[in-house]
DNA sequence: ATATAAACGACAAAATGGGTCGCTTAAACC
DNA sequence: GGTTTAAGCGACCCATTTTGTCGTTTATAT
């Protein structure tokens, strides 16, 4: 139990923990041994687990780099298997530097036997997953940047941060900031923060922080900060207030998928003709909905509401007026 | 250490494992005690961990339902941090029943105190993640036939399903299956897989599949089967063999966010007028490309290749003559 | 009904664990 | 640079625990 609880003390490998940390940290928890016990137990536990540590006096110890990652109870064959299709999932959605604080868990997930004595397939072989839309390339972030940012995040400090702005010419300033919280979308992180003494939020691209540096004083929350109505209205995702009774007008293979995967739970599908099928649903009016009708093409046909058909049909009137200009 | 490798040879809950099966399992790794040390043990460790056992003659042991995931090293800050981002990214991106598997990974990183001493902020009241396409619903899989379903694929033995044809007014029908894979598209798991005796390969919705039997004969993979060549062609993702060399004119917000996500890395970037910006990248050749295409707008304006250019403008005047109908 | 195998209690010998103490060594501080 | 402080480590020994053995009980299978 007490070699259990030492285990878990000890972090994964940058950051170390010494013994008379440990023992304190026992004690705190009710084991009461002596110090060399605690010594003791770290030796005899690295000679079984991949434990390290480094000749300064106080000795710090961790976990060997690219440790594998040990459970209980240990992942079992569908567990893996999800994995490996989340790691896929995730491998363009998330930047590589966020991602990559889970590869031991993939790492893990890979390495479980695919069945018990059959042939050695690789989970490659028989997974396969479809990225949904075109695959963008995440901005890189820079590690020890983000490892700052998140930490103020967490710790709930202010973060000194040198932003490069997106608008061309400006160079990048340097301010703190206190940090509220992280928005992905659309494969960019972003990190919602008040700077200065200012009490309006605003949303900075973190792959656009060129340096972090965390402070001492706390993060101030804006009273009443309320996230969701923050990514509504900041993040241009809403578009109306009320949701839309969408009545859509669509045809071929797509009648099929939309009946597999409804839009919503209350979406009702009746048969217009041989060709189409009218769906009716109502949906939030948000930027997605728009990017999701276009990209149907011919095969939808918004009905109504009226001023959604509208946009739509001067959108494509527009578009074809593009494309009729000579290049 | 034998007793950590009794606790990782104890499965979750609805497996179970007996006393003489670990004892046994424990010889063959070296690890030579008597049985009754094994009863022992694990007696010993129920004490101190969640494990159950059932009251048949040779006891099964296992992890009670709903046990947490214990970890050495354990999970820090920012993999629970990347955990919970996966979390909200996932939700309606995998069915139900196979993201399950992953909740006590989840369940770990959401009791991962966010930072020492200060306040028991949520995870969900600092992260969030904006669905980059509309959110549609998974269709629900039955848990059991998922179960056999990739118990076979993994251990490679035939399954006798019974489908349910999209195609409507055809009945259900039984026939068995040699599984080769599995496929994610579109929040739809497909089974890959050769049915009956014949030899080319055909995809089954696993949601539609209503009944699945696991059976004694292996499953055999035909010879010279390319997963990726099957995905392209049967999914209709390759629309042409060779990469494009894609010109695309853009503007609005829509270059700014191209230019940090980039569609490849040999994307380039220049300057039409105040208004345009011309991209040139080289992708392929597919459908995702052209969802992509139509889910701009009228932002974009496809320049070359040529019948590209030609396409999109019948889509666009097709829409446009759509929508000129009186509904 | 009988045979088989697993679980369990008891006991004793063996092994190991852990506190104490003193020595050594490396930081830290004046 | 010397001194102080604290951590690591080897050694010793007693108490506790561990584990093999064996006999009994109980449930499952034949």
């Amino acid at each position: 139990m007490r070699q259990w609880a030492i285990l878990r003390a000890v972090p994964r490998h940058p950051r170390r923990v010494d013994a008379p940390t440990i023992h304190s940290l026992l004690a705190h928890r009710g084991i009461e041994v002596t110090l060399r016990t605690v010594q003791r137990d770290l030796n005899a536990l690295a000679t079984t687990f991949p434990l390290d540590f480094d000749q300064s006096k106080p000795q710090g110890w961790c976990w060997r780099r690219g440790a594998g990652q040990l459970e209980v109870p240990s992942m079992d064959v569908h567990a893996a298997l999800t994995f490996n299709l989340v790691e896929q999932y995730m491998q363009n959605l998330l930047p590589r530097s966020t991602l990559s604080h889970m590869s031991p868990w993939f790492d893990a997930a890979q390495g479980v036997a695919v069945s018990q004595a059959s042939t050695i397939t690789k989970w490659r072989d028989k997974l396969r997953v479809i990225p949904h839309t075109l695959n963008k390339i995440p901005a890189p972030i820079n590690p020890s940047v983000q490892a700052t940012i998140y930490n103020g995040l967490l710790e709930e400090r202010q973060i000194r941060v040198t932003y490069r702005a997106i608008t061309t010419g400006k160079e990048a300033k340097t301010y703190s900031v206190h940090p509220i919280g992280l928005v992905v979308m659309e494969q960019v992180v972003y990190l919602v923060c008040t700077v200065k003494d200012y009490q309006d939020a605003r949303f900075l691209a973190v792959h656009r922080i060129d340096a972090a540096q965390q402070l001492e004083q706390d993060a101030i929350k804006p009273a009443n900060f309320d996230m969701d109505e923050f990514i509504l209205r900041e993040f241009g995702i809403r578009l109306g207030e009320a949701p839309l009774n969408l009545v859509l007008r669509i045809r071929g293979v797509l009648a099929k998928y939309l009946a597999e995967t409804p839009v919503a739970i209350d979406q009702t599908m009746t048969p217009v003709d041989a060709e189409w099928t009218r769906v009716e649903v109502k949906v939030p009016d948000t930027i997605q909905l728009r990017s999701w009708l276009r990209s149907l093409g011919p095969d939808a046909v918004v009905e109504a509401p009226g001023p959604l058909r509208q946009e739509m049909t001067h959108e494509s009137q527009a578009l074809v007026n593009l494309y009729a200009e000579q290049t």
